[in-house]
RNA sequence: GCAGGAAUGGUGGAAUGGUAGACACGAAGGACUUAAAAUCCUUUGGCCCUUACCGGCUGUGUGGGUUCGAGUCCCACUUCCUGUACCA
């Protein structure tokens, strides 16, 4: 019987479907295992060969797992908002949702073909009004909540109400976007308006205004990378920074626990790294310098605070407060200039030209140490988000001082012995202090690290400023001009208060619109929606969330899908806890693994999920990309050159699909075929043939280079295609798709069958011999340890080599195929289910017990011989069973000058190969 | 600039500090076949020696170091990838 692998894998994912064979429930009392996919957005292009990557690694990982007994939660599903499916709505004028589930259903088509063991009956859909209910449950949550930092938890924003009554804003020590104070008296005497204003500042769901980069011509906030040169990458539309109400997340108040329980996990170093970069801590101080003439102070951050002897002028953000107040009347015209000139550069320009600009104010600042007077200047290198918006300029050590110093021609004072600041800035924070002294302070001869402790503690007690830890991570905006996105519970009353839904009237479920383009007044789709008001007749939110909303809580969610009391029920959530392993792209480092973490640890403080971390272990996957091939088309001409003659012509390179090339040979016939343009496409040749050129490249669409799993799985079956992907090279590679392998994959599987075959036909029921036994139980160890260091090559490269090895010995043994088929059942499962059943088993493979090892079946094929060395010392030599006795000993006792290092030590064995000393184990 | 990672045959990639190149692809040769496909066998890092598959030398980006022994550990450098970037 040959191996009709169509046959065979249609048969056995019939019969898990029938048997809801990967269904799992909650079993208290039986060890859990839940090990998640990051899941997939529903593009219109359908998985491509990249995707399936890591959901083999896991579903590996997860069936794996089953088999050592735990009760494995390997859910799937769906981050159905985004995007795309709105521009296509706009483009087209259908219905995300109709798109959306179109896609979906597509998706589902393909991953069954692979035979994934995911408990289906736990799918999410973002979009899903049942699943959305609870993102914005969540967001009600976070917008009745402040951040304590003295509990250092989120608390009730009315237990902060109570205090304001009672004492106002003293004493109290909560994350807020800007410092107020008032007394108990002034609350009282608030308007409700003016209460919830400053509420609003509290809230960890918050309002605010923020800096945009705007769109008017299409009537959209855009981000920074849709934006270039000033205008929109798309239709070229001028693009403008404008300040917008927008709703945030105080995800900032986060910063120091996301930071600190980033030790704990089980992720890659550099991923870890990544996110502490982000969350960007720094120890610093806050200090005041007097504005001459003026009675107050400008405040500023530094984590140099020895540089104070070196301060030479001020400089804001342009869009700070203090530039305002602090422009001399005679210097307006020029500020004001300047400020226009800032304004239409958006933020990420401002990044990349690094052209030094700026203007100074007029005003002038007092050094609190040597109280000199400092200019005050105007520069966008200052970024208004980050501290307090402005900096004190030590041009001597500091490279952005520098270069502005000798821009606009200001002093440069070195503070540090020996540092050369002719060329350039000395940066380091290392070296003695010089020019450093004061009233009160001398820093000279100290080291920078003794100087810097030294200034912070004498400007705490001199009044002068506090000691500050910063962090770079800001809040995030959670508001979209947008329609394909879940709408905000909230709507605005008569005084245009924002207020929540009562929760009773969750789910708020997405009206139809009839375009998906923003209104004529300038407002979002959902304008255009009908009816979109409370019953009250309040306007409804025009809104939605961004695309991590939905993908926050996910996780949680699936533990108790059908719940519809709560996200997920405290039973589930004891049971399930949290991810052991997940799965997923890189690429989500800054983004949604921050907002999950975030969105866990709320949660966690309301006292709604028992783990204050959502994934104990991480792996990245790396990306498949594709194999791009290009022709080359002479200049004004439909004449296309080969590859290895293009040195000759002016030629323009133009990318092909790849199915009309077969190893990097075009299909000319197929190419005049392919577009209407290139029906009298003439070629130049050689060897005959028309050699494209390659590049490896992201797998998409529009390069012509996407290679689709079904066509795969049609000609090679999935088990061929999740072993080859293995295959390729270790999971967290990236590596371009070939195909050049699966062939030695899909010939293994065949030789494994044969063999599998050959063993029912013989009908040979005796145990293994040692040689069997040796081959079958080193493939356990080897498996199974691979297995748990996420080595998926190495194991199926082991596979191979067992399967060669019987074969070559003719082995008939059922035992052997029996642990074969468990082993090989999370790789191979419908191959495996299939020799499961043939073996005469019940029930699936699924639920088969995962092999022991037998160590001393392992060491009973090697000899051990005692040897006598330097005339004290006994121990073994372990050598192959092929080796003589004496070949041995005398390998071991040549051997003995290289040994002579153990004089005092005691070795227990020495590991020898013929020809050297291969081990010594003490 | 900063951070993290990587560099091994023609290719993808293996190697708890212990026979470098597992396994696979590709290539070459052979068997079977009218032929092809499929399958099977042999060879396959480089160089050298030999009638004799015996043997030798060399070899994991470069230069040093630690060690009886280094692809692996340490230092410096080169190149590439990935992330991030005026964060004071």
């Amino acid at each position: 019987m040959d191996y009709n692998h169509r046959e065979i894998e249609s048969r056995w994912q019939q019969y898990w479907r029938d048997h809801d064979t990967y269904k799992v429930e909650a079993k208290p009392g039986k060890r859990k295992f839940y090990v998640l996919d990051m899941f997939p957005y529903p593009s219109g292009a359908g998985l491509h060969v990249g995707h399936p990557l890591g959901y083999i690694a896991s579903d590996i990982y997860a069936r794996f797992k089953r088999q050592q007994g735990f009760n494995v939660l390997h859910p799937m599903g769906y981050d159905a908002y985004g995007l795309p499916a709105e521009q296509y709505a706009i483009q087209t004028g259908q219905a995300p949702q109709k798109t959306t589930a179109d896609n979906i259903a597509r998706y589902r088509e393909q991953l069954d073909k692979i035979g994934f063991s995911f408990d289906w009956s736990r799918e999410v859909r973002t979009c899903d009004p049942e699943y959305y209910r609870w993102t914005q449950w969540a967001f009600m949550k976070m917008f009745g909540h402040y951040y304590d930092l003295d509990a250092d938890k989120a608390l009730p924003i009315d237990r902060l109400v109570e205090r304001f009554e009672k004492e106002g804003s003293k004493g109290v020590n909560a994350a807020v976007s800007k410092e107020v104070e008032f007394t108990a008296d002034e609350w009282r005497a608030m308007s409700r308006r003016e209460k919830e204003d400053i509420l609003m500042l509290y809230r960890l769901a918050y309002r605010a205004e923020t800096m945009v980069n705007w769109c008017e011509a299409l009537g959209t906030v855009l981000a920074n990378d849709e934006v270039s040169e000033g205008v929109s990458v798309r239709g070229g539309y001028p693009v403008e920074q404008k300040v917008m109400r927008q709703w945030c997340l105080r995800v900032s108040a986060y910063a120091p626990r996301l930071l600190a329980d980033l030790d704990a996990l089980e992720w890659s170093d550099s991923l870890k790294e990544t996110q502490r970069n982000w969350i960007g801590r720094s120890e610093g101080a806050e200090m005041r310098f007097p504005v001459a003439g003026r009675d107050f102070s400008l405040e500023i951050f530094t984590t140099r605070a020895d540089t104070v002897f070196g301060v030479t002028f001020m400089v804001l953000a342009p869009e700070s407060e203090y530039v305002a107040m602090l422009t001399a009347p005679d210097r307006k015209e020029a500020v004001e200039a300047y400020l226009e000139e800032v304004k239409h550069k958006t933020e990420r320009e401002r990044q990349i030209e690094k052209k030094v600009s700026g203007v100074f104010t007029g005003s002038y600042a007092v050094n609190p140490l040597t109280g000199k007077e400092i200019p005050i200047w105007v520069s966008d290198y200052v970024l208004a988000g980050y501290g307090t918006g402005a900096i004190m300029a030590v041009p001597a050590h500091d490279s952005r001082d520098y270069a502005f110093a000798r821009h606009f021609d200001l002093p440069i004072i070195p503070l540090i012995e020996g540092a050369d600041v002719s060329g350039e800035s000395f940066d380091a924070k290392e070296g003695r202090m010089i020019n450093s002294c004061g009233p009160g302070l001398d820093l000279n001869g100290l080291e920078v690290k003794e100087a810097i402790a030294k200034t912070k503690k004498f400007i705490k007690e001199k009044g002068l400023g506090r000691v500050k830890t910063n962090y770079r991570l800001r809040d995030a905006i959670f508001s979209r001009q947008r329609y394909w996105g879940e709408p905000f519970p909230v709507y605005y009353d008569s005084e245009g208060v924002a207020c929540l839904l009562p929760e009773n009237a969750l789910p708020l479920e997405l009206p139809k619109v009839d375009s998906y383009l923003p209104t004529s007044k300038g407002e979002p789709p959902l304008g255009r929606a009908e009816n979109w008001k409370t019953p009250e007749g309040f306007p409804l939110e025009l809104c939605t969330m961004p695309g991590f909303a939905g993908s926050s809580a996910y996780y949680l969610r699936y533990m108790d899908p059908h719940n519809p009391e709560a996200l997920v029920g405290p039973e589930a959530d004891e049971y399930w806890r949290d991810v052991d392993l997940y799965v997923g792209g890189a690429e989500h480092a800054t983004g949604h693994l921050i907002y999950s973490r975030f969105w866990n640890k709320f949660l966690y403080d309301l006292g709604l999920v028992v783990e204050k971390e959502p994934f104990r272990k991480l792996v990245n996957q790396g990306m498949i990309q594709g194999r791009s091939n290009f022709v080359y088309r002479i200049k004004d001409t439909n004449t296309f050159v080969s590859h290895g003659l293009k040195g000759d012509y002016d030629v323009t390179p133009i990318r092909v699909d790849i199915n009309m090339v077969d190893a990097d040979v075009l299909d000319t016939d197929a190419f005049r075929k392919w577009r209407p343009e290139f029906v009298d496409a003439e070629f130049i040749l050689e060897d005959g043939r028309y050699v494209c050129g390659y590049a490896v490249e992201k797998m998409s669409k529009s390069m012509f280079n996407v290679v689709n799993p079904d066509d795969i799985v049609e000609r090679y079956g999935a088990d061929t295609l999740r072993l080859y992907e293995m295959f390729l090279g270790p999971v967290e590679q990236s590596k371009p798709w070939d195909t050049n392998g699966i062939d030695g994959v899909n010939r293994f599987l065949r030789k494994l069958w044969n063999l599998f075959d050959r063993a029912m036909e013989a009908d040979n029921t005796a145990g293994m011999t040692p040689e069997e036994k040796k081959v079958v139980h080193k493939l356990i160890k080897k498996v199974t340890g691979d297995i748990a260091n996420f080595s998926f090559n190495t194991s199926v490269a082991a596979f191979m080599i067992a399967v060669n090895d019987l074969t070559s010995m003719k082995s008939t043994n059922r035992e052997a195929m029996d642990i074969i088929t468990r082993l090989i059942a999370p790789f191979a499962p419908h191959i495996a289910e299939e020799f499961w059943h043939r073996l005469g088993h019940e029930g699936s493979v699924v639920d088969s017990e995962w092999p022991e090892y037998d160590e001393s079946a392992l060491v009973e094929a090697t000899v051990k011989y005692p040897v006598s060395f330097n005339g004290k010392t006994r121990y073994t030599v372990e050598a192959p069973a092929g080796a003589s006795k004496e070949e041995v000993e005398k390998i071991a006792l040549e051997a003995e000058g290289a040994a002579k290092w153990l004089a005092d030590k005691t070795p227990r064995k020495v590991i020898v190969v013929p020809g050297r000393i291969v081990n010594v184990v003490l």
